[in-house]
DNA sequence: TTGTACGCGTTATCAA
DNA sequence: TTGATAACGCGTACAA
């Protein structure tokens, strides 16, 4: 009995007609003071309300950005979003939070829910850039469209982290420590965070820098569960790495288990360097060096580029690319390795 | 050019009336098979999804449904809010996820979001108990409302942990590990969380397990921020603590780098017992004891409470309670203290 | 079984 | 400056 207050309402009862209480609503310009007066006493006597489902209609535009990650339970992904929705509020939009789980499968549903609620851009990763299905939906969609971590394209703009510049340092920190079987555990190729790994970890084996067996690269899946049965294997190997890149930033945990399963101390015995800095990186015992980086600033960026596309719709679109610095924090978890192993 | 796509386009394509067409999408029984079939082709053809905004408005209801926690980067409560949201969007809902930061002026602009947006339900939890500003606001928006972790009133049904239980618990292992000088540092009494802890705090004062002085007990704030600050001032005083009870989901890392800044180690010079369990609980080394709980359960229970309140609205309402036990998880951060101290 | 027409709450256009 | 009215896309009584 309280929740159904509509403009018609306010115009009955500060007895004018329903265009012009629509006008105060809007601060039109054309509008009398005194009959201004009277309509904006009726709305709050009212408690009125205007709703946001007629006004979408209206207008063609939900004011609700859809938002996909892998999962919102990650830290690092969850201060991210933090970041967008403040920048989103405050431009009036609403959040639409969704999950991929980096399932192709479940990104296409949620990519149809998307499309469903009509939101009125996105900010998303995905969990194959190869799988053509998966870029069709999204191409289809022609909606302002950021990407979070993954390489813009003729329909989108991107937000990037430079990981290559980040792993690049920390294979120089650990050569400099001496560390020659250096392993790395990243998540897909398919992806560009683990491409651009894979793409660093390479160069620096053909620059010599490291040795060059494939046996101590694994490039699976980003999750923990992933990471507990990859370094568990390039630990089981006839001779294991000295030290160990984990370029995923929900890795660390299980990487951390696998290692203490086997008894191995940090950074004694292994060497390691996390992605992404976070609680357990820093108060573990020795800390966690990591490529680290800042999410808050990566929010805002994806949440500015994308209101800037919403506002020049319609206009040619050129794909922006913006990239982000990494920066390797280095703590306590590398040791140097003895020249004479 | 492709997301215009209405109902009338199905129809003309299909040769029907605007209505059949309209029937055949909501699975109306009365309508030829041949028919249906013709309006089916159209639909696919046509890649026709029906306008949610246009449909919400016609009746009344979103399929939205409001979250309010306090914060997304909690990982408790990320994960609480992911098992919302399973059950939440198999049921064909939709989550507006907001975060209070516990500011009770943010919670009521929240609140204003919520009803802006015209959610069809809400779980949240509150910054404050007794503030009326917000109690009348919640009542207010006359909704189906889910408390998380605060109690169950007139108007909303309410889930809850047995925050007492897990206190009492906790306090009875360091009481069997001799130490009689337990400080408790958790947030506001003014919030059913901090209040049950302060229960069982002063129940094991009352009852002579351990020692009875005011010092020992800050009940402050949740946040990690306060729990530094707090952990801090325990530890300063004359004669500290032996054990320190964690009451917040957010505040081990605050306390831990206090702990850390004063050398103490845990737990030879310290015992600490943590509230949830997470990552940095089980690697550190050694392990934190916590008091836990199943949150995934939580999250399914709260989401069902709702649903069954909006399938039931418009009927008399009595206000559900639901109460889940919490656990201790006895790992490696609790020593004994020498009995001749 | 199918088609027509109205109303949901807004905003915007057009007259007055 | 103000008022009347036509959309927006959909569901559904009511009529055919």
């Amino acid at each position: 009995m309280d929740e159904k207050i509509t403009i018609k309402d306010v115009a009955r009862l500060a007895g004018v007609s329903l265009g012009t209480a629509s006008r105060v609503v809007n601060g039109a310009p054309s509008v009398t003071q005194s009959v201004r007066d009277r309509v904006e006493q009726a709305i709050s006597q009212l408690g009125y309300k205007p709703n946001i489902m007629a006004q979408s209609m209206r207008g063609g535009n939900t004011r609700t950005i859809g938002i996909m990650i892998r999962s919102i339970t990650i830290p690092t992904l969850a201060r991210f979003v933090r970041a967008v929705q403040d920048v989103l509020h405050a431009a009036g939009y609403t959040l639409l939070i969704t999950c991929s789980e980096d399932h192709p499968k479940r990104e296409l549903e949620l990519l149809g829910l998307m499309s469903e609620r009509r939101v009125d851009g996105m900010i998303m990763t995905t969990s194959s850039e190869s799988n053509a299905e998966l870029a069709t939906a999204r191409r289809n969609m022609r909606l302002p469209l950021v990407l979070l971590d993954r390489p813009a394209n003729e329909y989108a703009d991107a937000v990037l982290l430079d990981h290559y510049e980040g792993m690049m340092r920390a294979i120089n920190h650990l050569v400099s420590l001496n560390h020659r079987r250096v392993a790395l555990i990243t998540g897909s190729a398919d992806v560009y965070p683990g491409r651009e790994r894979l793409r660093a970890y390479r160069d620096a084996v053909a620059a010599g820098l490291i040795e060059d067996d494939p046996k101590l690269v694994r490039a699976k899946a980003f999750d923990s569960a992933t990471a507990f049965v990859e370094t568990s294997a390039v630990l089981g190997i006839g001779a294991p790495p000295t030290a160990i890149l984990i370029g995923g930033i929900d890795m660390l945990p299980g990487s951390l288990r696998s290692i203490r399963a086997r008894k191995l101390r940090i950074p004694d015995n292994l060497s390691i360097i996390g992605a992404a800095d976070s609680d357990l990186a820093m108060l573990l015992e020795p800390a966690i060096s990591v490529v680290r980086w800042d999410y808050a600033e990566l929010g805002i960026s994806c949440a500015n580029l994308l209101l800037e596309r919403i506002a020049n719709a319609g206009q040619p679109f050129t794909p922006r690319e913006i990239m982000y610095p990494t920066e390797l924090l280095v703590r306590e978890s590398c040791a140097p390795v003895p020249r004479a192993a």
